[in-house]
DNA sequence: CCGAATATGTCAATATGACTGACATAAATG
DNA sequence: CATTTATGTCAGTCATATTGACATATTCGG
């Protein structure tokens, strides 16, 4: 019985707990707001764990985690990245980041450069191997984003990413904006 | 203690590694599309780990954690649920939740009752409590989630819930599908 | 030039949340 | 009655994160 069963075979107590919509037009209102509310948490904590899933598989076959599949995949967009950048990027501390990194290092999968303009730096990038295994790892990712993005269209694609960029805080925008590509349609708003 | 830096201060290396879009029409296309996917990563990963931290705050003061804050979120939306649909939406083993239950209950935020219909079945739901604090817990996470939808607009709300829609897999969609409101009749289930 | 600040690395100890696999009990079901 | 199901539990392990202290090299301001 592999199959996980998600759908619910009775909620007695549901219609207890739930606001009812009542024919007051502003406390129906307040109950919408809420429930699209937390349709977003449901969305978000789904959408997240199988987007992750997607690459548990080649991770697993390399003893590798999540963990690991984060620093390739920001090394790889941020080739020569130092190590305080990636950390904020990441927000876990520096002892997190150096298990993961020393682990890459050793397997040959990332490599450290001394900054030129800052000697002190270690300026993080991929090796041909790093490189490789990053693309398997997206590769598997891009088959469930591309195929929800095809499903959704392109409109929705926009909107898609008008709210997850309002979703995260000041300096991820700002780290989304300068990533974008050269070739960017303007956004709704004013640089 | 400086605010973390994000931005990049150099990437010598990025020219280097990322594939220039070239005059060929189908390679920049082929170019575009992947960085529509990379972007997508980015973006998933960081609108997932604000809203997440938003309910931290509260988590730690009480000794809780997200595992905790999940289990609370998905009993407090389907009262009377099952120990294994909930095992079905969380993905994580018996042995995983019944740590997070266990607590759940000792501190008396949450209740199980046996089933009716199934005496074997334990319905957990939340006590007053435990509804108090999921919604403490709530509120947090939706400032910065109504924010985003306001910030956004109504339309990109629309297409944001159609990608997470579409990224999820297909029991997850079923679960929202059915959890949606006004339109939710009474779950399919013989009495 | 010197002292302070910065970038990075490292140590030890600890916490959380997840896992596997085995086993136990009660109840439903054919 | 035998089997399956729903749940609980035990023991051990792993992955990822934390804090706080300390070390080294380098940059930078006065």
């Amino acid at each position: 019985m592999p199959e996980p069963k998600v759908e619910l075979r009775e909620s007695p107590g549901r219609n207890l707990i739930e606001p009812k919509p009542v024919g007051l037009a502003g406390t129906n209102l307040l109950f919408l707001r809420e429930e699209e509310i937390r349709m977003a948490q449901d969305l978000l904590f789904f959408a997240y764990r199988d987007f992750t899933n997607a690459a548990d598989v080649i991770l697993d076959e390399l003893g590798l985690g999540r963990a690991h599949h984060r620093a390739l995949h920001f090394i790889g967009r941020n080739p020569g990245i130092t190590v305080s950048d990636l950390l904020g990027i990441l927000r876990i501390t520096k002892q997190s980041l150096a298990r993961v990194l020393s682990v890459l290092m050793e397997q040959g999968y990332v490599a450290q450069a001394p900054g030129r303009a800052d000697r002190r730096q270690r300026l993080l990038s991929l090796t041909s191997a790093g490189q490789a295994l990053e693309r398997r790892l997206f590769e598997r990712q891009k088959e469930r984003l591309s195929a929800a993005y095809r499903e959704a269209g392109a409109a929705a694609v926009d909107g898609f990413r008008r709210v997850m960029r309002a979703i995260m805080d000041d300096t991820a925008r700002a780290y989304i904006d300068n990533t974008e590509p050269a070739n960017r349609v303007p956004r709704g708003r004013p640089a």
